[in-house]
DNA sequence: TCGTTTTCTGACCGTATGGTCAGGGTTGAC
DNA sequence: GTCAACCCTGACCATACGGTCAGAAAACGA
């Protein structure tokens, strides 16, 4: 599973070969057609097992007191995601990007659900003053443009470090910064209660 | 070559046959082979053409008077390319994704002057006190992938807007949306000259 | 120990793909 | 009208891929 995940983040689904994935696992081709009979289940299973993950980063938000902790630990979260299944990340996001010919029902049920939710809580916190009235839907849109940002263009940003990856310290600037824009930007900082 | 953008970004590169662009651009597959001598090359001009529109939206950031313009007018052209070129974002977007397998030469000189230049003009900002003291690498990282985020999850987003594309005034919303939350979070709203 | 179920594997197959090629059209200069 | 350069195309390869299968190992239960 992990290799299949790591094969097709960077080989895409057309690219990445049956062939490919179970010399990675170690596997003879045959004995990885054993547990998973096409190449579109073992794909299926792994999209879905990434967005098991990505929907559980959610969970801070709903604990949260207020927008400044739910939103800050949110995307905490959701940057913590990207820096440590970056492969997950890309195979999500070329799904999306294809598409989603594989996933189209998760969408429509789950991340519906779930966005509508999130939108809610977000636009009772503008109600109560606690916010800027901003758009939440597009709220939402630039924490996971941004926080999956520095996993699926990862390649881009260490380019653009001189070659390097992000070290310990960079990842928490990295993280200062979005939350410091984010929440400064949506009125949050400004009412520290 | 619009024809090869669409086949590429709905399919990656991997999963785009020439047969299926040929037939798309109407072409026999061997006229296609007659201009472009192999898939790998057809691609890298796709590419290519890509990164020229997507560095020609910086001219905005040089003639601008202030951060506000300056900034506003970036996000106001990224998001219009998003919506314009949706596929080229999309392919771009797969091209680094995988590693920037084709193009990384490109990221390793003019992607990081342009980036170079561009820090130094937002961090004179800041040095002007015309903007929160915020790290300028981060801000970028945050505009592309916000804009980038409209074309290339505009599935995720239109299937969370009931199915139906963004109308003209949801994309007007979505402009004004980012520029306000950025803006705001920059500081660069609070000081209107 | 023996029979049965499960796990594994090398060898194989049909298909689709990227790319080639010989030759037929078309155009335009003189 | 002729010739050369360029444009176009159907038919054709070699390869690589997803998937199959017969049967060998291994694991297990009694």
């Amino acid at each position: 599973m992990e290799a299949a995940e790591k094969v097709f983040a960077e080989a895409g689904f057309g690219g990445a070969t049956m062939q490919l994935i179970a010399d990675m696992a170690g596997l003879p081709k045959a004995n990885l057609h054993y547990y998973f009979a096409t190449k579109e289940e073992l794909y299926r299973k792994v999209v879905a097992r990434i967005f098991e993950i990505w929907l559980h980063a959610a969970d801070t938000f709903d604990n949260a007191p207020g927008p400044v902790e739910g939103i800050g630990a949110y995307i905490d979260a959701k940057m913590d995601i990207s820096r440590r299944h970056p492969f997950g990340s890309k195979v999500w996001a070329s799904e999306v990007m294809h598409g989603a010919p594989v996933i189209q029902d998760y969408l429509e049920t789950t991340l519906r659900e779930w966005t509508a939710g999130r939108i809610a809580a977000i636009q009772r916190w503008i109600d109560e003053g606690r916010l800027a009235p901003v758009d939440p839907r597009h709220l939402l849109y630039m924490i996971w443009a941004t926080t999956q940002h520095y996993a699926d263009f990862g390649h881009q940003i260490e380019t653009l470090n001189d070659g390097k990856p992000l070290s310990e310290k960079q990842w928490k600037a990295a993280k200062d910064s979005v939350k410091e824009i984010i929440l400064r930007g949506i009125g949050a900082d400004a009412t520290p209660v």
